[in-house]
DNA sequence: GACGGCAATTTGGAGCTCCAACTTTGGGAG
DNA sequence: CTCCCAAAGTTGGAGCTCCAAATTGCCGTC
């Protein structure tokens, strides 16, 4: 961001906006080395960081004897393998509509949009929210929080069945509905995390961001934390550079 | 795996071991840049390389003026962002249970394991398996293709509703069941696929690998294919390295 | 017009070096 | 015993170079 930056972050920069904006289009051909070190005055080590991090996002592929190219599809990158506990709920939900032994706390109440919600809703900041709060519970102990945040206009009736919030009312008057996994990861709980979920101290959280669309219309975000004594890493999947 | 592999590779391959099987626990430091070129007599570069690699797969971290650590909770690298459009079907599976607009063919087989699926179910080699392909339609248009494998001797009733396979029945009977997604990538699709999802030359798919656990036993792998036309990459994100 | 082979270009591995910024440690002064 | 400073070590940016393997385009020959 500032301008005291990394080269190679400054030449990375330029080179994925012109991808994401199109002015780079699907199998266009990246700038060699030699020709990026002319083209921004930099170093050979700089302009081959520039495309060895373009490469590992996926969004380029580098063919050895011919050049580096604008990748069709990019490539997603690998997730780690992690796995939820027995007693946890899994996020696809399945046990869900077949009665399984577990139970939620939910808490709606009225907020403002602070910048961050704003953004990935779409609205302007300090716009009315419904934000609602979910612990999951299994044998009576915290698994997993929730938090989602709603336009405040979609929130009219709230059904009597917690886990059927606005997503579920609204695919079941027809609309339908999309989900985007915007960001997994891996980070100190917040105090409050800390009190809800009766952490002990140590404990990392897994994050995940998830955003629901009713066509090109954001219409629920919503974090899901789960303890790092709840789930479990597996394996680390290897990182080809 | 080839002994012609990188010498960096091999580096990385030596220590990411140690980290998984705990033979370097958590916070426990990395060898240095310069004791990693004596131990492995390497140069600077690839031990630089390895280092590099090591903390982009996110087990372990670089403390600048201090030295490398072994990450208590291995970072997790951030998804791509992507979204399903409005008329497939989301993973979450919330329509599922709500009366969506969503068809599914179902074709259950028995097979015997290939070695693919025996490691992920952690089977002997053909031993038998029940294969059960789905096909998830909206408006008569396929938008999704999954298979699953399952363990023979869990197939014994097989219920009306198509969605409720395996996992729905163990945990209605009480079974805990857990959910690993073991992989996310974008490629070409296969001919079978071609035909199954009637897809336009050209059109790559995302493909999701999951695994579902009962206790330490898996009970069903699955491959779920979505076509790149049917969902759509919003953004990607910044690999910070 | 077809073909074969050479030369230029390109990636990716690997080596070395210098330096700024930062942490850690140990020793000496008070 | 405490405090502070200086020296040593470490990361991470950046520069340069050499080379093997692969691709591509061009030129001359048949």
């Amino acid at each position: 961001m500032a301008s005291s930056d990394p080269v190679y972050l400054r030449v990375v920069a330029d080179i994925r906006r012109q991808i994401v904006d199109g002015s780079l289009p699907p199998d266009a051909p990246i700038p060699s080395r030699a020709q990026l070190t002319r083209k921004y005055n930099i170093g050979e080590t700089a302009a081959r960081h520039a495309l060895r991090v373009l490469a590992a996002e996926g969004l380029i592929v580098g063919r050895v004897g011919s050049g580096h190219y604008v990748r069709a599809r990019p490539a997603l990158t690998p997730l780690h393998r992690w796995r939820l506990p027995d007693h946890a709920a899994p996020f696809g939900a399945d046990l869900r509509s077949q009665g399984s032994p577990l139970t939620w706390d939910r808490r709606a109440e009225q907020v403002e949009a602070t910048a961050d919600i704003a953004h990935r809703l779409h609205l302007a900041e300090s716009a009315p929210l419904t934000r609602t709060r979910y612990v999951v519970r299994s044998d009576g102990r915290p698994v997993q929080l929730a938090v989602s945040h709603e336009p405040a206009e979609f929130a009219e009736t709230i059904p009597e069945d917690p886990p059927r919030g606005l997503i579920a009312r609204l695919s079941s008057s027809g609309v339908k509905v999309t989900e985007i996994v915007e960001q997994v990861s891996s980070r100190v709980p917040e105090p409050a995390e800390i009190d809800t979920l009766a952490l002990p101290a140590g404990v990392h959280v897994l994050h995940v961001e998830r955003t629901h669309w009713a066509g090109d219309r954001p219409v629920e975000t919503s974090d899901i934390v789960i303890p790092a004594d709840r789930f479990r890493l597996v394996y680390s999947h290897p990182l080809h550079p």
